[in-house]
DNA sequence: CACTTGACCTGTCCGC
DNA sequence: TGCGGACAGGTCAAGT
């Protein structure tokens, strides 16, 4: 699910939020693979310790801890991090979400609190957490809770010592952030050069080649660009790949501004839903018109293995 | 080595 | 209404 905006939202949002905060205590909700750690080093290096800083790297996020252990947090397809404060209040939570959504508390909720998705967006509700979804929650000493909740267990936290973070497998092979000011547009026509043969949505999925793109930016930024994701690496010409660069980069900002894409599951830090599928043009919107040509109808086509969504008048087949 | 496919999970949706 | 199969935003291991 995540791609790099909505993991960038929800960095924003806890770094706001938890950075100074004490952990108390944690559970876990029978599923171990979700927390791998040890007890041992729960015990000696997750309580006890405070949140100095939350970064992120691609589409992973890394919560920085007065232990020098960093909690690595992968939430793959369905992974969210939802912040609750203290329950002992039970204070009821109205507000508007990133598209403007009135928040509701929750019919008849004894907690209704801040949990906010499942489900289709138009039946949107908050519930009190945990739910069948929670695989570990964070107790802060000031009463407030940090939930990982993941429906389809591919994600993961992972406590490892901060200094040994840029070690692990993924940090080693993963490219470089898109959106950082340094990263020219001769960088990532090099990056992908290295994929010649392969398509071009496979190459922007590729995580080794840059960071922090997925399903829904692929199709946009090729959309914009005017690029079939079939077309092989290889045939792109250079002013393509200038274009495609600032596509990339101009999708991706945008999304940060709109609070990121909300499908099905994903929420922010305080478990609000993005707004950017609104602004998009051609990801699951098979079957509308072509913002650019009235007359075309956006197919759904299967490319590298995933959904893919194309105008095939203004991306035209390669041959 | 470059590239593709299947596996990891659970839930939902679609066609028969 | 029930049932089987395809599919869902990500990454890795194993295959060609």
């Amino acid at each position: 699910m995540p791609e790099l905006p909505e993991v960038e939202t929800i960095r924003r949002g806890l770094g706001r939020i938890i950075v100074g905060r004490t952990i108390g205590g944690t559970e876990n909700y029978s599923s171990p693979k979700s927390f791998p750690n040890a007890a041992a080093d729960i015990e000696h290096f997750l309580l006890g310790a405070t949140v100095t800083d939350v970064r992120r790297r691609a589409k992973v996020l890394l919560i920085d801890l007065s232990s020098e252990y960093t909690l690595v947090v992968h939430l793959k397809m369905t992974g969210q991090i939802v912040w609750i404060a203290d329950t002992s209040r039970k204070a009821s939570f109205r507000g508007r979400g990133a598209d403007g959504e009135l928040i509701s508390p929750s019919r008849g909720g004894v907690e209704p609190l801040l949990r906010y998705g499942g489900g289709h967006p138009s039946d949107s509700f908050i519930h009190a957490l945990p739910d069948n979804t929670t695989r570990q929650r964070l107790d802060f000493t000031d009463g407030s809770h940090l939930y990982f909740n993941d429906l389809r267990k591919f994600g993961w936290m992972k406590l490892y010592p901060s200094i040994e973070v840029p070690n692990i497998n993924f940090m080693q092979r993963v490219g470089p952030e898109p959106l950082e000011d340094t990263f020219t547009a001769e960088q990532f026509r090099e990056r992908f050069l290295r994929r010649k043969k392969t398509n071009i949505k496979a190459a922007l999925l590729d995580q080794t080649v840059i960071a922090g793109v997925g399903n829904i930016y692929a199709d946009e930024s090729l959309w914009m660009s005017k690029i079939h994701p079939q077309t092989l690496v290889g045939d792109i010409s250079d002013s393509k790949f200038d274009t495609l660069y600032s596509n990339v980069r101009a999708v991706m900002n945008l999304s940060i501004e709109k609070g990121g894409s909300t499908d099905k599951n994903y929420v922010d830090a305080e478990g609000k839903k993005g707004s950017y599928l609104q602004f998009a043009n051609v990801f699951r919107r098979e079957g509308q018109t072509c913002p650019r040509h009235p007359d075309a109808l956006i197919e759904k086509i299967r490319v590298a293995g995933r959904g893919t969504h194309v105008c095939p008048v203004c991306q035209p087949m390669p041959q």
